[in-house]
DNA sequence: TTGAGGATTACGAAATTCGAAATTCGTCTT
DNA sequence: AAGACGAATTTCGAATTTCGTAATCCTCAA
């Protein structure tokens, strides 16, 4: 992590659609560097992934699952990671045991979310928190 | 807003460079489709910008934070979301009133913003879970 | 039925990404 | 100083993707 991934990175930051080749006439090197210096910052996890930053006007809400003992919490936040409108599956320590990030279109989308939780035979309890508000670090 | 423009936007927030040619393959019609949506979603703002999520620290950790009544909840969220090593900050609906989405190197930098909370004279409890696993929806 | 308007598709051209080989650079050893 | 070695960088042609635009398809209304 040297000064030229820092440029890089505050660029794709930026705009992650940014073609190498600008990239590199912005910060003084070869198209073939940039693409090095960006794989390896996405092996090292540095990048973390390529994503968009939407703006819905969609309800966000945290949902907190509680699964029964000798349950394979991760093979259940696999299958809940691959619904609809699922941000992030934690599993976290505490009382729950996994936490379910939604960006949904409206309250009855969270709601039907909480019930296909609910309905999952792993699942004992669920504990439903709207996100009011939202700010970035 | 329809379904098509949903199955994009759940495609390209896992990985937003993946080409228009293997999202058209993948929800079944064709590049210059889905390079009109995308480009009407992101001219509508839907899609606020295409970015990377980078991981500066190894610990992610959910801070629930309790503040008294009378307290103007968005004030101190806005204070703590410029914490260094602040994800995130929600307010919530539940018991408790925010919670803090952090990222930091380790487990004594999650100890310093937990401390960092309860410092806080309109904070009367903290509950804290970490994050031992993460999926993207 | 016909026409208008919007969305979708088709397709060649331009731009970007990719793979791999060649080159440069820094450092160590003799 | 010369040589050797590995890592990083650069180069370049090929493959892939994006882009511009024109043609086509749909749907609705007159």
């Amino acid at each position: 992590m040297d000064d030229l991934d820092r440029e890089i990175l505050s660029i794709l930051r930026r705009d992650a659609r940014t073609p190498y080749t600008e990239i590199a006439d912005r910060v003084g090197t070869s198209e073939g560097t940039v693409r090095n210096r960006v794989e390896r910052l996405v092996e090292d996890g540095v990048i973390e992934r390529f994503t968009v930053a939407t703006r819905t006007g969609n309800v966000k809400a945290m949902i907190e699952v509680s699964v029964d003992v000798n349950v394979d919490t991760a093979e259940v936040s696999d299958r809940i990671a691959d619904w609809q409108e699922v941000d992030f599956v934690w599993q976290v320590s505490g009382e729950e045991d996994i936490v379910v990030v939604v960006d949904a279109a409206d309250t009855d989308a969270v709601n039907g979310l909480i019930t296909q939780a609910r309905e999952l035979e792993e699942v004992v309890g669920t504990k439903t928190r709207l996100i009011l508000n939202e700010r970035v670090g």
